[in-house]
Parts: structure tokens; C-alpha cells; sequence
DNA sequence: CTCGGCTACTTAACCACACCTGTAA
DNA sequence: TTTTACAGGTGTGGTTAAGTAGCCG
């Protein structure tokens, strides 16, 4: 049995705002909690990251590692981007590239294992998706090991097998899916399976240090993108913190040239341009 | 082991309005 | 084609109600 594997993972990068984040909880479709079931909306999947109300983490073959576990509260302004970046120092996703991901789950299912006949349950796009909306990269994965851990026998020799994973956003989030995604086979050339010509790999390397620049250029804390309105919203009266109107008294007078003023006959308060 | 009560902690919603963006005139 | 005006959407922070977790009897 020489059948290609299909490494399932999937990346859910959650990075949303506090706002839209209540309505679309419990409410959406997509990858299960195996703590609760519930959705990729879940709340305990969107639990990690407390402060600064984003989280990224994985889903490793449905495996759930932290956001049920007790005591695992972050601490504010941290993130866990554990499993997919690696647990401990969150620096090394070396093996995403070069070798082999963590062990997989004893429930890979034979039909996963099948190159190009993924169940459709993993093809929510259907052959009309096309990748370019998402960001594609390749994983390389030692097939020997892999099937060592899914039980699939030794098989023929062979090296690597790269697939070709999807970044994909769903929900107002961020997943990867590579078990939908094709498998780079050998191809027969001279009646001998030979592996195309990889002009992938300083691609590969390219894409991994623009990959691990962004990382570090990563900010999560919130970041203010108009400072005005941050000023215009500390100054602006609270009653119970919550915005109020702006008293009468203390709105501003007609101002002699072209200018902003309050129109209070407007809800929406928009501009008012009193020329000269 | 399960349940209820309590405490501590976390977080989304709320508000007004200046500013941004897209569109029509 | 360019300029202007406007409507609608966005982002901003402090407070708090609601939700969650942990502990104990």
C-alpha cells in the first residue's frame, strides 16, 4: 500500500475585533470543539488571548489542547499560538516545512489517507475554489514517518510527499486545510515514477523567512489607528462609560470659517460646512 | 460523583461622534 | 475628467451586565 497521506490540520486564527465577536458565536458552521462540539465560533475556542480579544491556535486533528484546560488563563497581552508553531518557544515550524508535524490522531480515517478522494465533507469549496483567494504553501512531510504513525504499513520507500495547504478565511476567521488540498504525486517519466523537478524548494525557504519575519513584525496588543479619534473619544463625555451627547452649552459656536460642527438636528451628526 | 451556591475573573455590548470611504451630482 | 457634496460605515474608551471557571460543602 503505497497511498499518499493526507496530513489534516487546521489553523484557526482567530483576530477579531470584541465586537462582531457575539454575533457570530454558536451561531456558524465549521471545525468542532472536541471539548464542547460546538462550532469554530465556539467560545471556548475564541477563549485564549483574553486582553487583547485575539487568539490564534490550531486544530490538530481535532485534538483541543488548551483553552479547556484549567489554569491556562493568558496572561494579558500573550498569545497561544501553540501546536501549529510549536508549543514551547513558538519559534520553530520548521517541521511544517522540512519535517515531520507532531503525531497524528489514532482516527485518521482510510478515506483521508486517499489522494484525491477526499470526502466532501473536507471540500467545502468544491473544484470551482480557487486557491488564489487564500494563501497557499507547502508542507513537506516524510511519508515514511507518517505512515509509521497511522498504522499503514511500511510500504514502498519513497521521500517526501508535499502537499499543498490553503489558508482560507471562514467565519471571520482564518483556517488551513490541507487535507483538501491535492497532493503533489510522482509522476511517470520512462516507466519510473519520478518526483517532478522541485523548484519549490528556495521558494519554500523564501516563503518560511518571509513567514517568520511577519511573525515577529506581529503585534498583538491593540493598536490605535487614528490616534485623533482615540483623543476625540477620551475627551468626549461618559455617563456611566458610555458616550453621551454633547451638551448643549458646551458644543462649539459657529465657527466664522469652513469647519466641523455639531448638527444636533442629525443623528448621525454628520459634517456641517458653514462657508465664509 | 453530582449538584448548588458562592466568589473571582473575563469580556462583549453600549454609547456619541469625528473621520473615512464610496458614490452621485 | 475633476471637483464637490453627501450618506453610510468605522473606530474610539470606560463602564457594566452577563458569562465563565474554580472552589467548597
Amino acid at each position: 500500500m503505497t497511498s499518499n497521506p493526507s496530513i489534516l490540520f487546521l489553523l484557526h486564527t482567530i483576530s477579531i475585533d470584541k465586537k462582531p465577536l457575539r454575533s457570530i458565536d454558536r451561531s456558524m458552521s465549521g471545525p468542532t470543539c472536541s471539548a464542547c462540539g460546538a462550532s469554530a465560533c465556539c467560545p471556548h475556542l475564541l477563549h485564549a488571548g483574553a486582553d487583547d480579544s485575539r487568539a490564534a491556535f490550531s486544530i490538530f486533528t481535532g485534538e483541543v489542547h488548551d483553552h479547556h484546560q484549567p489554569g491556562t488563563q493568558q496572561p494579558p497581552g500573550s498569545l497561544h499560538e501553540f501546536q501549529f508553531f510549536g508549543q514551547d518557544d513558538h519559534e520553530s515550524i520548521a517541521w511544517l516545512f522540512d519535517d515531520p508535524p507532531p503525531a497524528v490522531g489514532d482516527d485518521q480515517s482510510p478515506v483521508e489517507n486517499q489522494p484525491h478522494q477526499r470526502p466532501p465533507a473536507f471540500d467545502p469549496f468544491g473544484p470551482q475554489y480557487h486557491p488564489g483567494k487564500g494563501l497557499t504553501f507547502e508542507v513537506s512531510l516524510g511519508q515514511g514517518e507518517v505512515d509509521a504513525r497511522l498504522g499503514l504499513g511500511g510500504g514502498a520507500p519513497h521521500t517526501e510527499t508535499a502537499a499543498s495547504a490553503t489558508i482560507m478565511s471562514f467565519c471571520g476567521s482564518t483556517f488551513t486545510d490541507a487535507a483538501s488540498s491535492r497532493l503533489k504525486e510522482p509522476i511517470l517519466i520512462n516507466n519510473q515514477l519520478q518526483r517532478p523537478a522541485d523548484p519549490s524548494s528556495m521558494e519554500r525557504e523564501a516563503k518560511l523567512m518571509r513567514y517568520k519575519e511577519k511573525r515577529t513584525r506581529r503585534r498583538y496588543e491593540k493598536q490605535i489607528r487614528y490616534a485623533s479619534r482615540k483623543a476625540y473619544a477620551e475627551m468626549r463625555p461618559r455617563l456611566r462609560g458610555r458616550f453621551t451627547k454633547v451638551p448643549e452649552a458646551s458644543a462649539p459656536r459657529q465657527p466664522a470659517l469652513a469647519t466641523t460642527c455639531y448638527d444636533h438636528s442629525r443623528l448621525d451628526l454628520g459634517r456641517c460646512w458653514f462657508h465664509a
